[in-house]
DNA sequence: CTGAAAGCGCTTACAG
DNA sequence: CTGAAAGCGCTTACAG
């Protein structure tokens, strides 16, 4: 049985008031009892039971994170980045994996509010409906990471039609004409369908037409990269650089453009997205819009904490810039 | 303020024994009060305050992990594990990230001593003597992942002497005599230093003879990999063959080759180890050993829940085999 | 089948 | 400066 307050206060021949006090650093003790009262807590090797704190408090210092799939690095770096804050500010973490599934992720909302956690953190795979209620209705602080919300709840996100702009725009700019894109599922609100709408956007402005056959959609993953990048090489007229919304696309593509015989960036300029470890470990290495995946997660638990402690956010929906990382997989024309 | 157990007591006029025995299921209610109280529940939006609850139940169905790094991929699949079995389980997870400081561990089985987790799985970078007693000592039942322990802990882990030995051995099959080792730091007991043991075992055991200098310590990160083949293709003798204690090095190990002008596997096979991502994302692709990390997590939850339901664990020590994936990046020799 | 009571281990006004 | 008491929201023997 662990030690408690009483079996202190007992030892000590004082009120269990008194040594909770000290314990606390709540000065208001003669040194004399405090002095003792440390030295019985050392000796019995107390720690505090912080459940029963918690509910006496009702303030957990538990902070919920919803998110689809802890393996995939993105969010793991995300994770890590609110981890950091969160441990920083006192607070620790419960991590829930949904599979970007609805049924559980209002699973974990629901658990998430039994454990009367202080904050959500939610950045699963899409932000549905119920969720959003659910979440509203928790009454629980929370903060969005990378999904548009329809309610007030304050999220964080990057730009994505801006930054597929950026990317398409440096290929232009490159010389390029005839620019692909390998989309992810349209589905997907921001990496989907943003990331195409500023590859469209780039296109318009820069009075380039626009052309069905040269955008092809895949899944964010390798494989999917390497045969849309397939199709796009059965093109009677082949792009001289393509723009992938995922680096792992990218990567595909470079694999499927090597292996029809061309070379990169000789022949067809890569440019990827995400800026994750297997840019730098293809060959050539790809150039990409590096995401701000730690800081996503700082900001995201630093906004949650301004909530927790009754703070205004000065900005409800906050977006953090990206960084164009030229490497070797993109080329000038001529 | 949410609903308590009172509140409905008060509108179903029974006792707060009663909705408590009813909204646990236990079977000694008529059905006329059940389904009242059911009602009262569902109307007023009930949902049970599990802080309350862990304190009544001296349970708080929380795992405590403690890891050194969230975002590295390696570890963010083992976590993946943990957590598909532990919510399986009806168990949340509590994730503390350590930077592999001595000091965080300790700080983080303190304050997860204190919250009160019903089991603990650590998977920090070493394991210090001053982190094992305080796990054995906190008597919450714990499983180690991938560090040796030299207390009664169990714990789950490769065997890396064996599987480098699997490495180095296919090298050997495919022709190579003269093979290279690019290691990890030796105070690294597991990954470091006993990959470099199976690699001295193989030659030993095929009479091949053991050169310093065809040893380089990286730190498993794709730059060290890159500098230490540098290295190694600066001998006067070159190596046909190079073991990486990392995909990541192997992959640096890959650059530096092509870099200096020459082919792999045509020239210089290479190795990896992990089967992370990166290892399908260079060219050639790796040829590496596939670590099974998420049944690494996966075991290490199911162990722990043995242990909390009070089972005899069969064996405090388990280890899981790892698999030879055979790529592009290795080559029969003549 | 149901209720009163004690308990889990803390915190925090309130008195003195 | 210190203690008695109530409270946080549950659970669980014990009686009836």
């Amino acid at each position: 049985m662990a030690i408690t307050l009483k079996d202190i206060a007992k030892k000590a021949g004082v009120s269990e008031s008194t040594v909770s006090r000290v314990l606390n650093g709540i000065p208001k003790a003669s040194s004399e009892t405090r002095d003792k009262i440390l030295k019985i807590a050392k000796e019995l090797g107390y720690y505090p039971n912080d459940v029963a704190r918690s509910l006496a408090k009702q303030k957990t210092h538990i902070i919920g994170l919803i998110v689809s799939d802890i393996a995939n690095p993105y969010f793991a770096s995300v994770i890590g980045g609110v981890e950091e804050v969160a441990s920083l500010k006192g607070y620790s973490l419960i991590i829930s994996a949904t599979g970007g599934k609805e049924k559980e992720e209002l699973k974990y909302i629901k658990i998430l509010k039994e454990k009367k956690v202080d904050g959500i953190v939610f950045m699963s795979g899409r932000m549905p409906d119920s969720c959003e209620k659910a979440l509203v209705e928790s009454e629980i602080p929370t903060v969005v990471v990378s999904r548009k919300v329809k309610s007030f709840l304050p999220s964080i996100h990057i730009d994505n039609i801006g930054e597929s702009y950026k990317a398409v725009e440096y290929l232009i700019k490159l010389g390029h004409r005839r620019i692909a894109m390998i989309s992810g599922p349209c589905i997907d609100k921001e990496s989907g369908y943003h990331r195409l709408l500023g590859y469209k956007n780039a296109l318009a402005d820069y009075d380039l037409p626009f052309e069905e056959e040269l955008v092809q959609e895949g899944d964010f993953k390798m494989d999917s990269g390497r045969k849309a990048m397939e199709n796009l090489l059965s093109l009677k007229k082949l792009p001289t650089a393509v723009f992938a919304a995922s680096d792992a696309m990218g990567v595909g593509a470079i694999k499927a453009i090597k292996k029809a015989g061309l070379r990169v960036p000789e022949d067809i300029s890569v440019i990827g997205f995400d800026n994750s470890i297997i840019s730098l470990a293809c060959d050539p290495e790809l150039t990409t819009i590096g995401q701000p995946v730690k800081d996503l997660g700082r900001t995201a638990m630093e906004m949650l904490y301004k909530i927790i402690q009754g703070e205004e956010l000065e900005r409800r929906t906050i977006y953090l810039p990206c960084e164009l990382i030229i490497r070797g997989s993109t080329k000038s024309l001529g």
